[in-house]
RNA sequence: GGCUUCAUAGCUCAGUUGGUAGAGCAGAGGACUGAAAAUCCUCGUGUCAGUGGUUCGAUUCCACUUGAAGCCA
């Protein structure tokens, strides 16, 4: 049997890839899956670029919006919501067009990795994170090795997070993080991903984050940080946002303005390094040319169904 | 106008008791399976301001020039 198709639009932040997306949409009768990380929390809507419902023109987008701040969320639930999404897409004759930046949440659909039905453990962590503090992380990465020494192999004995997911992932399933790779990657992939990247000259899109970053501030950003900060208590995971956390560093004083604003491009633009770095390791990545004509690269888009 | 100090990587600065130089930041490349807009790894040749002089050899010492900062008038 034929799989379905399912179009993905990837590429850095302020590559283009909302307009792109949106006017694909109109020309095929597709509906979109947005692939974000932050672009999942309310009330974070400039500093997230979210696409405003003007430039929506009525296509109806999925996963945007819909997570208080408050929430944790992982790649994990955005898995199970993102392919809730294709599959009510595809139920009603519609083209699925799964669009975004979030190359870690973008392989959990095109490489179907299965995530075992288990909740963080907050208690473990922070345990975790005591320990580190006390002994030092060294000893945790010794802890770490003698459980999994394959996965260890990979990671730096300075790269904390990983260290303790090994140690979290043990903790919770009494597997290692080796084993479950391994049986996260069983099932077939349901879909006929095409993927898509959006590529610039590099000087020309870090000239586009300068400006949006810019735009951003003109539009409230800093207002929309302290409304978000009276709003909601706690944010696991919604504050790590490019923007945000630059935003509450100035609130708080540490930085003038100018230096916010500053930090805030750098850190975009380093992250839209980072973003072509996971791109570039999918060898079926289609490239285009975002400085081309739109209608172009929507042609070769069209070509391939 | 006089005196003093400074001029080294895109930026901030070390340093070479004379044998052509190295940190931080920026930047580049990479990794990435439940925090991922996160987290982590690797990468340092540049007329050592310019022109002369001394010297086997000058970025280093000397003179002058230019520029910057400060002090005195």
């Amino acid at each position: 049997m034929q799989k379905n198709k399912v179009i993905v639009i990837c590429g850095p932040t302020a590559s283009g890839k909302t307009a792109l997306s949106i006017e694909l949409a109109k020309q095929i009768n597709g509906e979109i899956v947005s692939c974000d990380s932050m672009q999942i929390y309310k009330d974070m809507d400039i500093g997230t670029a979210k696409p405003t419902p003007e430039e929506m023109q009525g296509i109806k987008h999925y996963l945007i919006g819909y997570v208080s701040p408050e929430v944790r969320y992982s790649v994990a639930d955005y898995k199970i919501d993102a392919k809730k999404a294709i599959k009510e897409i595809i139920k009603k004759g519609k083209m699925p067009i799964v669009v975004g930046g979030t190359g870690l949440y973008l392989d959990s659909l095109i490489y179907e990795i299965e995530y075992q039905d288990i909740k963080l453990d907050e208690a473990y962590r922070k345990k975790l994170e005591k320990e580190v503090e006390e002994k030092g992380l060294e000893e945790l990465y010794e802890r770490a090795k003698q459980i999994d020494a394959k996965a260890i192999e990979k990671i730096s004995p300075n790269d904390k997070k990983r260290i303790l997911r090994i140690l979290e992932i043990y903790h919770a399933t009494g597997k290692t993080k080796t084993e479950q790779e391994i049986e996260s990657r069983k099932k077939e992939v349901e879909y006929d991903y095409k993927v898509y990247a959006l590529n610039w000259d590099r000087q020309k899109l870090y000239d586009r984050i300068n400006k949006r970053v810019d735009i951003m501030i003109e539009q409230g950003l800093i207002e929309e940080v302290k409304q978000i900060l009276a709003k909601y208590d706690t944010f696991p995971t919604a504050m790590q946002g490019l923007g945000y956390k630059e935003v509450v560093e100035y609130l708080e004083g540490t930085l003038t303005k100018e230096e916010m604003i500053e930090k805030i491009k750098m850190e975009t633009r380093r992250y839209a390094k980072r973003q072509l770095t996971w791109f570039r390791k999918n060898k079926q990545t289609i490239w285009l040319d975002a400085e081309d004509e739109m209608q172009n690269n929507i042609d070769i888009i069209l070509k391939d169904m």
